[in-house]
DNA sequence: AGCCCATTGTCTGTATACAACCTGTCTTAG
DNA sequence: CTAAGACAGGTTGTATACAGACAATGGGCT
């Protein structure tokens, strides 16, 4: 965890610095709002200004940080329903992205890979009522959603997609490990399995619109994660970036 | 036309080394697949490396050009596909962003002022009929696309949109100049314009999904126009960017 | 004659120096 | 006591120097 300073050798140093800004930011050492001096990231993160200042420049892209008019960066605050727009932005992508899939066909290797991955997951919900661990989940369910992604082939829809799912809570899996602690727990899982199934019947029988009204249907699960974090900030915490949401009530 | 170069002094060197890029490879005055090299750029718009450097970058997140793996950038190439899809990718989020004004209610004044820019668009298109030019209609067509964005109120989707529609053949108006020469012109606009009365309309009523469906199946019109350019050369060179294109025969 | 290797030229990645700008504070005049 | 202006500190925007990497080319060897 400590280990990012000199680490690495290989990657350059503007891959470097922003992936240490990012984890600062998503982190929440970096307050909302507040500008994000050059030189200081120079001796936080220990490269020079010139990659400090591209890996600014490509996290105002990504969306975490916003140009402060007279120059320089600040990190950026979310209001509940940006967080909210963003979530049904992915879903609405992702929802094309199924269709697509589904109206001109996806490889039949594809679609083994997808019904392979949904097998796993089906292990892991399973174990998932003994202890507790989502990691697995979390990084099954993003595979899933990528690989139907690919279906779509759609380079360009592959970038904007990336790009709204940039946004650490608006991604597949940010908003999952909110109910870690909840008892819905195992029954919200086997909805969202569900859907992964239907989904994918949907796109073998070329029945698109099926396939697309699942997909936004699906991503609407997150709005209600979300709503039982901002209820609970205990919820929240494990929220990658939950720093960078305004609360509605300040405790 | 001419007066890029030495003009507009105020403007930072950056936005200017990328205005003055965005054109050069617009006008497709880089071949797609041609690497852009830095130091050509520094002589050919007169700024340092760091300018140009900097709207390399941000071309990139354009989506105009792509990164080298060895380093630098090289302008990107679509195909018809890659095209087809970014069309769709903009009417999906506009159909979104319709949904978005209906459900949640948009305010009087938006309404009104996009209700006086119909009356406009009318006012165009019956002059159109005598003399052709279409750059009125262009203009206040992405004005009101512009609007109904607006409408939304929702910062994220408004940023993506701007994304979707940074690719020059995917805007909302860019395609429209296509019909400049053909006896369907007339037909179109009419059909267009009301597709905008519709979904004003339905955002009026808040009829969420009917608002949604007329956005998307708008921005297909942009896909007859596209198909339309890809028969005709003489068609596409009225397209911005249309050197970006590969197209299908080469004659 | 063909292939491999070395060398050279050009390119990008990085660091840093300089200048213009904005901001906040302190002083001074009304 | 207030308000306006000037100054100082720090910030970003820009230019340029340097080093490492990649690619192309030419010569030598087989």
């Amino acid at each position: 965890m400590t280990m990012d300073k000199a680490s690495d050798r290989s990657l350059s140093q503007t891959v470097k610095a922003q992936l240490a800004l990012r984890e600062l930011v998503l982190r929440g050492a970096l307050n909302p709002g507040e500008r994000v001096s050059e030189l200081q990231m120079v001796e936080r993160l220990g490269v020079s200004r010139t990659p400090v200042r591209m890996a600014l420049v490509r996290l105002e892209e990504e969306g975490l940080l916003e140009a402060i008019p007279s120059g320089g960066f600040a990190v950026k605050a979310f209001s509940e329903k940006e967080v909210f727009v963003s979530i049904e932005i992915r879903g609405t992508l992702e929802g094309l992205a199924a269709r697509l899939a589904a109206e001109h066909g996806a490889s039949r290797s594809a679609l083994l890979n997808a019904a392979e991955c949904l097998d796993e997951i089906d292990d892991v919900i399973r174990r998932e009522m003994l202890e507790v661990d989502l990691s697995q989940y979390v990084e099954l369910n993003a595979r899933f959603h990528r690989i139907l992604i690919d279906m779509a082939d759609s380079p360009p829809l592959t970038r904007q997609l990336e790009r709204a799912s940039a946004l650490p809570f608006a991604s597949a899996s940010a908003l999952v490990p909110v109910q870690s602690r909840s008892p819905e727990l195992h029954h919200i899982l086997t909805v969202a399995q569900d859907q992964h199934r239907c989904v994918l019947t949907a796109i073998e029988r070329r029945e698109g619109s099926r396939a697309e009204a699942i997909m936004r249907e699906h991503a609407r699960i997150a709005h209600r994660n979300l709503e039982r974090a901002l209820s609970n900030q205990r919820d929240m915490d494990l929220v990658p970036g939950s720093a960078l949401i305004k609360r509605r009530i300040r405790a």
